[in-house]
DNA sequence: TGCCGGCGTGAGGACGGCGTCAAGACCGCA
DNA sequence: TGCGGTCTTGACGCCGTCCTCACGCCGGCA
C-alpha cells in the first residue's frame, strides 16, 4: 500500500486529507510539526509527502530540504501563499508541486497519482529481484549475476529465464513457455526448451549435469527453485 | 541544450514563452496545433512539452494522451479553465504539471524545472553526477569529462549518453533508445545506435575496440557498466 | 524383455545482428 | 559562397545466435 505523510499544524485539515486519502486506500501518517515530520520519514520512509508550508517550528522550505538531504520522495505543498516568490522557493528547493489553499480535493489527489506516477519509474536498482542460491536475476535491469559476475544471456535465453523468474517457484507448463517466447504456432515444438534449459544451465547452474534450480517437470513443465535444498536427491 | 516544444495557438503567449525559455538557454520549439505538436515532437523528440489546452483543432486531454503512447517526456498543461474537473482530467490523461492562466513566468519556468529535475530521475536538485572507471557524467551540466578533460560529445551523442546514464546498470532495449533519442518512426533503426555508439565508445572507453563500460547486448539492447570489472567474459 | 516417448547432449549450417569504414546530405556560420 | 561539423546512409566482413538433426539415456508399460 502507498504510504503518505501528512505534515500540517491544522488539525483539521489534517483531519480531512487522512480521511480522504484513506478513502482512497492510501497509507496515511500525519505530523503536526517539521521535526516531527522528519523524524516520522526518517524512521518510516514514506512514498509521498504531503507538505503545509506554514509550520509552527519550522520554514516548509527548511523541511523540504531537509527531506532532499536523503530522499527523492515526491513532495506537495500546501500553502495559502500564493506570491511567485514562494512557490519558486519552494520547487527549487526540491518540492515537486505547489498547491494554494483552500484547494479542491480532486485535484489535490490528482497531483497526488501524477507525482507518484512519476516517481514510480526511479525506483532503486535491485528492487524486483529474484535470489536463488546460486545466482539472481534482476528483472528491471534485465541483468543476471553469479558470484558477483554478469552472466551474458542472448535473447531467447532470457526470455526463458523471466519468465521462469516471474513465478519461482511455481511450475510452467511447456505450452505456456513456448507460446510466450516463439509463438502459439511452436506450441509442441518440445525441442526448443530442451536446448535453450540446457544452455541456461550451463551459464547458471552450480553443476549443469544436475540441476538444482531450472528443474524439469518430466512431461509437464520447467520450475525455477530458488533454494537447492528443496530438490529431493536420490544419490 | 534542453529541448522544450511549446505549443499553444495563442502567437503572443507562445512568443513570450519562446523569449523567456530562450533567456533561460532552452532550445524552443512552438507549435500552433495539437496535429503539429504530435508531429514535431515524433520527428524531434523534446525534453519537456508546455501545452495549452485550448488548441483549434484537438482536445489537449489528446494531445497528452497521443503523446503519452510512446513516451515519458514530462508535460506542463496550460489552460484558463481551473474547474477541477479538466485538472483531474489532464494530470489523470499523463500530464505533469497544471498550471492556470494567468500565471507568473517565474512560477512557470520553476514548475518547468521541477518536472525536469524529476524526469531526470531524481527529486534532488543538482549533484546527480554518475561515475565510471573511466569517465564521469554529469547530467545537471549536461557534461562529460575523462582524466579531468572535458570531452566534446554532438548533441544525438549526449542525448544517447544521458539515457545510459540515467539508468546506469540497466539494460535499455534498442528500441527504447531509438525512441527517445529519434522518435516512434525511427524504432527499427538500429543501425543508428550502432554509429553512435561506436563513436561514444572512441571517446570514452579506455579501448574502443574491448569496451567495458558501454556494452552490448546482442539482440537486446546497451547497457552502461559502471565498473569494468563487472562485465563477464571469457576469451 | 523389448518397445516407446520424453529428455538431455552434441554438433553443424543458415541467417542476422553487430562493428566498422566511408561517402554523401544537411545545416549553421562566417 | 565556401567551410567545418554533424547526421544519415550504404556496404562489407565477422561472429554469435538460432534452429535443426542425430544419438544415447532413462523410465513406463505390455
Amino acid at each position: 500500500m502507498t504510504r503518505v505523510l501528512v505534515v500540517d499544524d491544522d488539525a483539521q485539515l489534517a483531519r480531512a486529507l487522512s480521511i480522504n486519502l484513506r478513502a482512497r486506500e492510501y497509507d496515511v501518517t500525519t505530523a503536526g510539526t517539521g521535526v516531527a515530520a522528519l523524524r516520522l520519514a526518517a524512521a518510516h520512509p514514506p512514498d509521498a509527502v504531503i507538505l503545509d508550508l506554514g509550520l509552527p517550528d519550522l520554514d516548509g522550505v527548511e523541511v523540504v530540504a531537509g527531506l532532499r538531504g536523503w530522499t527523492s520522495v515526491p513532495i506537495l505543498v500546501l500553502s495559502a501563499r500564493e506570491g511567485q516568490r514562494d512557490k519558486v522557493a519552494a520547487l527549487d528547493a526540491g518540492a515537486d508541486d505547489y498547491v494554494v489553499k483552500p484547494f479542491g480535493m480532486d485535484e489535490l489527489l490528482a497531483r497526488l497519482r501524477a507525482a507518484l506516477r512519476r516517481a514510480a519509474g526511479t525506483g532503486v536498482p535491485g528492487a524486483s529481484e529474484v535470489v536463488t542460491d546460486a545466482f539472481r536475476v534482476d528483472l528491471a535491469a534485465k541483468k543476471v549475476t553469479r558470484d558477483g559476475v554478469d552472466v551474458r544471456l542472448t535473447p531467447t535465453e532470457w526470455h526463458l529465464l523471466e519468465l521462469l523468474a516471474r513465478s519461482p517457484g511455481r511450475l510452467l507448463p511447456q505450452r505456456d513457455l513456448l507460446r510466450e517466447v516463439w509463438g502459439p504456432a511452436c506450441e509442441s515444438e518440445t525441442q526448443y526448451l530442451r536446448v535453450y534449459m540446457r544452455t541456461l544451465r550451463q551459464k547458471l547452474e552450480p553443476v549443469p549435469s544436475r540441476p538444482v534450480h531450472i528443474i524439469t517437470e518430466p512431461g509437464r513443465g520447467y520450475r525455477l527453485e530458488l533454494q537447492a535444498d528443496q530438490v529431493g536427491h536420490a544419490t
